[in-house]
DNA sequence: GTACTATACGGAGGCACCCTCCGCTTTGCA
DNA sequence: TGCAAAGCGGAGGGTGCCTCCGTATAGTAC
C-alpha cells in the first residue's frame, strides 16, 4: 500500500545525545532492516485503522497487533500517537504525489487530471479525521502541513498544466481553484445524507467543466 | 453557580414503560429532592472540568468525584458523556440567557448591551471544546442546538432594542449581526499566540462602533 | 410518629487503553 | 564466526469507561 515514505532518521530526536562537540552531525546510521519493515508495517496498519475508527479512537494497541509487531515497538518508532499521525499523513500525501507522477506518464493528459482528482477526493473523505486532528495541535503553518500543501500543490499544476497544453482541458483554470474545488467537494460529502457516488457525480461536473473550451 | 436549568424530567427515558394502553401521558413524578440536588452538582462539575480539560477528555469520574457523588449517580443522570455535555450547554445558555434580562433591568442600557457581549465572547472562549463536541455529533438543526440559538438571538435583540431607544446605540445594527461579530471574535481570539486582553479589546472596538451613530 | 416502597445512591469489578521499563533477540560489521 | 549495538516484545501499573446490585432514604399513607 505504501511505497514511498522512507523511514527517515527517527523524527525530530537527536542522533546522538552529548556527542563530541558541536562538529558536523555525525553519520546518522541508518535504520536496521528489521526496524525498517516494522516501520512500514506500522504505518500501513494505522491507516486502516484510522480509516476505521478515526483518527482519535483508533487503539494504538491494535494496531500494533494488526502490523504483527509488539507495543513497545510502536512506542519506539512513534512516542506519541501525534508523531504516527504525522507519518501516515506524510505517507499518504506521498502516495498521492507518487501517483500523480505516474499519471504524468500517461497517455491522456485529461483524463489523467481527472483520475488524480478522483483520488483527492478519496483521501479527503478517508482522511478527514486525521486532518483535522493534526491541524487541531499543529497549527496551519506547520512544516508537515505546508510541505504537504506545497507538494498537492507542485503535483496538481503539472497534471494541469499538461492537459491545458494539450488542448484537452480549458486554460483559463487555476490548479489552487481546483484543490479547493476538491475541498469543497470533501466537505459537501462529509456530512450525511450523502448518497452513494455523490463525490463521484460532482467530481464528473467539474471535470465536464473543466473539458468545456469557453473560447470555443 | 447554576441557578436556572431545571433537572427536567430525564430526558428522551420513558416515564414508565409498559403502562396501560397508550392514555395521556401518566403524571411524571418530580425527581427526588437528592436526585435534584445530585443532577445540579454534577452539572457545575462538569462545566469546571470541561473548561479545564476539554469537553472530550474531561474524565467522567472525576467529574462524579469532584461532585461528590458516585460514579453510579452520574451514569444514572447522564447515560452518556454526550448526554452531560447536553446538559451543560443547555445550562450555560440558560445562564446567559438569565444575565440578559436581568440587565435589561439596568440603568444604562448602552452600558448593559455592551457586557452581555463580553459575557458572551467569555462563554464562546471557555466552552468552544463543548459546543464543538456537540456539533460534531447533533449537527446543526438538532433541537439543542437550535433552540439555544433562538434564545440567544432573543436575549440579544432585547438588549440591542433597548440600547437602539435609549439613543445609545447606533440605529442601523442588528442583532444577527452582533452575534456574528462576537463569534467572530471568539474565533479570532482560539488560536495561539494570543494576547491577555486582546478578546477585551476586540469587543471594546465593537462596543465603540456601535456608539457611534452614522448620521451625526 | 411509624411503616412501607419506589426511587436513588455508591462503588466494586471487569474490560480496554495508555505508556514505561528491561531482559531477550537479531542484525550487520569486523 | 563472534560480538556489540540496535531493536524487539510484552508484562505491569495506572487510569478511564460502564454495569450491576446490595444498601440507604425521601416521600407517602396511615
Amino acid at each position: 500500500m505504501s511505497s514511498p515514505g522512507e523511514p527517515r532518521a527517527p523524527g525530530g530526536i537527536p542522533a546522538s545525545a552529548g556527542g563530541p562537540a558541536s562538529g558536523g552531525l555525525p553519520p546518522v546510521r541508518p535504520m536496521r532492516a528489521d526496524a525498517r519493515r516494522n516501520y512500514r508495517l506500522l504505518v500501513s496498519a494505522a491507516i486502516a485503522a484510522f480509516a476505521e475508527h478515526g483518527a482519535d479512537d483508533a487503539s494504538l494497541e491494535e494496531i500494533a497487533r494488526r502490523a504483527g509487531v509488539g507495543i513497545g515497538t510502536l512506542y519506539r518508532h512513534f512516542p506519541t500517537r501525534q508523531a504516527l499521525l504525522e507519518a501516515v499523513y506524510r505517507d499518504q500525501v506521498e502516495v498521492l504525489s507518487a501517483r500523480a507522477d505516474e499519471l504524468l506518464g500517461s497517455a491522456s493528459p485529461g483524463e489523467a487530471l481527472v483520475t488524480w482528482l478522483r483520488a483527492l477526493v478519496d483521501f479527503g473523505s478517508t482522511k478527514r479525521s486525521l486532518t483535522s486532528a493534526l491541524l487541531a495541535t499543529l497549527g496551519k503553518d506547520s512544516e508537515l502541513v505546508s510541505a504537504c500543501g506545497a507538494m498537492m500543490r507542485g503535483s496538481a499544476t503539472a497534471l494541469l498544466t499538461r492537459a491545458q497544453e494539450a488542448g484537452q482541458v480549458r486554460a483559463d483554470a487555476s490548479a489552487t481553484d481546483l484543490l479547493r474545488l476538491v475541498h469543497a467537494v470533501s466537505m459537501a460529502v462529509d456530512r450525511p445524507p450523502v448518497e452513494d457516488g455523490q463525490a463521484d457525480r460532482m467530481i464528473g461536473l467539474i471535470a465536464d467543466g473543466l473539458r468545456y473550451q469557453p473560447g470555443g
